[in-house]
DNA sequence: GATTTTATTCACCTTCTGTTCATAAAAAGA
DNA sequence: TCTTTTTATGAACAGAAGGTGAATAAAATC
């Protein structure tokens, strides 16, 4: 796994502050949360973070002057939060360094969705979701394309994270309820020979006797991705 | 994305200045405004723009003292505005070196024409959207074109800027919420489905079986415009 | 102001996915 | 070899997502 990305969010209503805390630590980001712009920048320069999450309507000092500041110095990635019917404010915000910005109320995976973007803009080092390769398969979760013998191949969504997981951390067994709890979610809680039919299908589609790679079954524990001599 | 354009703006009328701001940034332009010539000088000096908006009636300094001050060491364009019945003035702007002027009260939208076409002639590069070409398929935005196996197809401006945007980015995934951000704008509040009926008909005009490009459905995700051999 | 064109919404239909279940096959242990 | 345990597989189903045609609204044009 790489390492934590820090996410810091600034951001005065507590509701909206504890759903982006639950989605980004459920998307692996290691998260803090301050409620004014004065915290928030303390805790910026505290612990700088990779990435701000802004909201414009702030108590003493407002999105703006917080985004002002962080960009005299860092060139950190910051997401800006506008409210309804302000998108003159998106402009601004361009114009003040923010690198996205998203109109509340906002679809919380959508807002994952840009933080993965302009993580990845930023540093490709934080490129989460970076194509993988192998011989004669490839798969890229950013365009949704697996490649398999120079030929494309359709992936549903489960699918396809199933198996870019298990390629990503290769050689790596995890249990169906590992792989439940980090693809799924959770919360749940259905049958784990689930996961079996996924695999099943994804055999279906990629084979599996290649002689480099193949996904393989580890009686009574899971499954793992198997790449020769690693 | 291209890097962003500075226009300055030069004007003292602060309606008038807030107006053109406020189109230039929905535009996508980065706006500086001064409400004299003096300032306006500095303000170029300082951070040189790709290209200033004059206005010939401006306190101290007039619009053709500015335009010839700059003209001394920079081709920038100048887009100057005249006011009623000052139709001379349209030839002695030339004269300096202006490179279009338009009259007062002028269709904002009309300035905005004009401000890409001077680019346009000034910096090929600025060329926002100049047009994308693959096989057998032609998206020219500038002329509101697209030729589709030599034959020539009309697009309503919503599903040709939906195309142009897709093609412009290949293979990109952009989830209906973007695209309704990118070319809708933020504050658009309707259905994202609208998106797939776009779509539908970009598809009943270009075919959606071309061996080298097609508008493709990531299911669960959005669309892309997929382009052969990346 | 009327007409035409374009944009959006809606409802219905089709296709695709995820899940479960029943059964077959395989592996392990006795 | 036989039994038990575990996994593979095929089929069925429900729900979700996208495609599409038509109705309506909005905008542009005449």
């Amino acid at each position: 796994m790489n390492k934590p990305v820090n996410v810091l969010v600034i951001e005065d209503d507590p509701a909206i502050g504890e759903l982006i805390t639950l989605y980004a630590e459920k998307s692996g980001y290691r998260v803090s949360i301050a409620h004014s712009g004065m915290t928030g920048l303390d805790l910026f320069y505290e612990t700088p973070a990779d990435l701000v999450i802004l909201d414009i309507m702030l108590p003493e000092m407002d999105g703006w002057e917080v985004c002002k500041e962080i960009r005299r110095f860092e060139k950190t990635p910051i997401i800006m939060l506008t409210g309804k019917g302000e998108s003159r404010d998106k402009l601004k915000g361009f114009d003040l360094g923010a690198d996205d910005y998203l109109v509340k109320p906002f679809d919380p995976n959508e807002l994952m969705a840009r933080i993965k973007a302009v993580l990845r803009r930023a540093n490709p080092l934080f490129d989460a979701d970076a194509p993988i390769e192998f011989p004669s398969l490839k798969i890229d979760l950013q365009h949704y394309q697996v490649t398999c013998e120079t030929q494309e191949i359709v992936f549903p969504p489960r699918e396809m994270e199933l198996l870019y997981f298990l390629a990503s951390q290769a050689n790596h067994v995890f249990t169906r309820q590992q792989l439940l709890d980090r693809l799924w979610g959770l919360d749940f809680e259905g049958d784990p020979r689930t996961v079996d039919v996924h695999i099943k299908r994804i055999r279906e589609k990629v084979g599996d006797s290649n002689p480099y790679w193949r996904v393989k079954t580890i009686r009574g524990v899971g499954y793992k991705f198997e790449v020769e001599n690693q």
